[in-house]
DNA sequence: GCAATCGGACGTTCAAAGGT
DNA sequence: CCTTTGAACGTCCGATTGCT
């Protein structure tokens, strides 16, 4: 979605300027610790606790600060560009800082738990509207914000490779079609999983293989575990997924099925059990574009590779017994945001998965006056069940989407 | 008109990389 | 050790839509 111009931003006496000129923009403000209660719906806080927000709302109580999770440590971060003195180089060199043009990391050959997440000749999705374009990459963001200061800051066309930071996935057929995981000439990595719960056995499977030999030996995978152990580094992941494009793997114990993407018969009968490929075939990950692709295809998100990565990234998805609805669609009506996705009804769509069907969700807020119970629903607006910022999940859907291995790199 | 919900722009923080 | 870089992470704006 393209969100207009912040117009609150523009100090006093600029608001009628053209944007041939170059506005000083004031600065968005913003709290350096937002209460609980405003972080859950993305409203605007204030340093009083309880805030005004609150007290409006009745949720004095509730109003404390939010916690920051810790940074992660431990990310290679790459060479840096050099350092411009030239304040006209700003421009060029923050086209560079997209973390792309100019990487010159570690060999791709190295193991890659030693890489940078991502540090792969991988290469952006062609229909990624923002492939290969790190959001992270702030100084790209703000010399575009720059050149288009006072109007709609407009995306660039993504840099041609991805940097560090980029999640590698096995990610192929962004705009899938009925041909169904057809080859792909543009992503001609070995394939296999028709169904993402297969993928997701597969990855599971493939982070039992993966393992630092420091690491203490994981107890075997049971039937309906996935078993990925809460810490898998994303690096080790990222191994499982190449592992998966470059191994002929054993069928792992456990067997789901999946996948109600487009027209594949929905019918239980019709369950193809997951993995239970020959030790020659191939293996391929759903083309799950995105978080919201997933919804789109009626399939819970969990049963997307994005699911199953960001499970991992968050530290969770050991010994689940099924395949739970990680994050559950939000309750939306179907076609409530058509204009952002489609959000496919399995049931009254014709589409069904096989996975556990979404929980119920949050239901729909009952549009109480009562500030109380209005708000309480609306709490959970940027945050999933568990806690966990629908901005977080965005950025690792981001990267998901704009990322997917080489094939020179899954060795072929 | 208000509330819910969302995508994404924007701001902050701080570890890693680089410079001295 | 200090500075710079840039990605992680947080905040919240503004659009859209549904309900009262």
């Amino acid at each position: 979605m393209a969100s207009p111009v912040q117009t609150s931003l523009i100090p006093s006496g600029e608001e009628g300027r053209s944007s041939s000129e170059t506005p000083t923009r004031a600065k968005r403000a913003q709290v350096k610790n937002a209460c609980v209660n405003c972080q859950k719906a993305c409203k605007k806080c204030d340093a009083g606790r309880p805030c005004q927000r609150c007290v409006k709302y009745s949720l004095v109580d509730s109003c404390v600060d939010s916690k920051r999770k810790p940074r992660k440590k431990g990310i290679k971060r790459g060479p840096y560009k050099k350092r411009k003195r030239n304040p006209t180089d700003d421009d060029a060199a923050a086209a560079a800082a997209g973390g792309v043009a100019g990487w010159s990391g570690p060999d791709p050959s190295e193991p890659a738990a030693a890489l940078p997440i991502g540090r792969t000749t991988a290469r952006p999705l062609p229909s990624a509207s923002h492939a290969g374009s790190p959001r992270g990459s702030d100084s790209l963001r703000r010399a575009r914000q720059s050149r288009t200061m006072g109007q709609r800051v407009q995306r660039q066309p993504p840099p041609p490779v991805l940097g560090p930071g980029a999640i590698p996935i096995l990610h192929v057929d962004p705009a899938p079609d009925d041909s169904d995981y057809s080859e792909d000439s543009s992503s001609d990595v070995p394939l296999l999983a028709q169904h993402a719960s297969g993928a997701l056995s597969a990855v599971s499977y493939a982070a039992q293989q993966y393992r630092p030999a420091a690491q203490p030996p994981q107890p075997q995978l049971q039937p309906g575990m996935y078993g990925i152990p809460p810490e898998t580094p994303t690096a080790g992941l990222a191994t499982a997924f190449r592992s998966l494009a470059t191994t002929r793997p054993r069928a792992p114990p456990s067997t789901s099925y999946h996948h109600p993407h487009h027209g594949h018969s929905q019918h239980p009968h019709h369950r193809p059990p997951a993995f239970s490929q020959t030790a020659t075939a191939p293996i391929r990950l759903p083309p799950i574009a995105s978080f919201d692709h997933a919804q789109a295809l009626g399939s819970p998100p969990n049963t997307s590779s994005l699911a199953i990565l960001t499970d991992v990234a968050l530290g969770r998805g050991a010994g689940r017994p099924t395949a739970p609805a990680l994050y559950p669609p939000l309750p939306r009506p179907p076609g409530h945001f058509g204009h952002r996705h489609h959000y496919s009804d399995p049931e009254n769509s014709g589409q069904q998965s096989h996975d556990p069907p979404p929980p119920e969700g949050r239901p729909r807020p009952q549009y109480a006056r009562s500030a109380g119970a209005s708000e309480a629903s609306s709490l959970d607006s940027c945050h999933s069940a568990d806690g966990v910022s629908r901005a977080f999940i965005r950025r690792l859907s981001r990267r998901l989407h704009d990322t997917h291995i080489e094939q020179e790199h899954a060795g072929l």
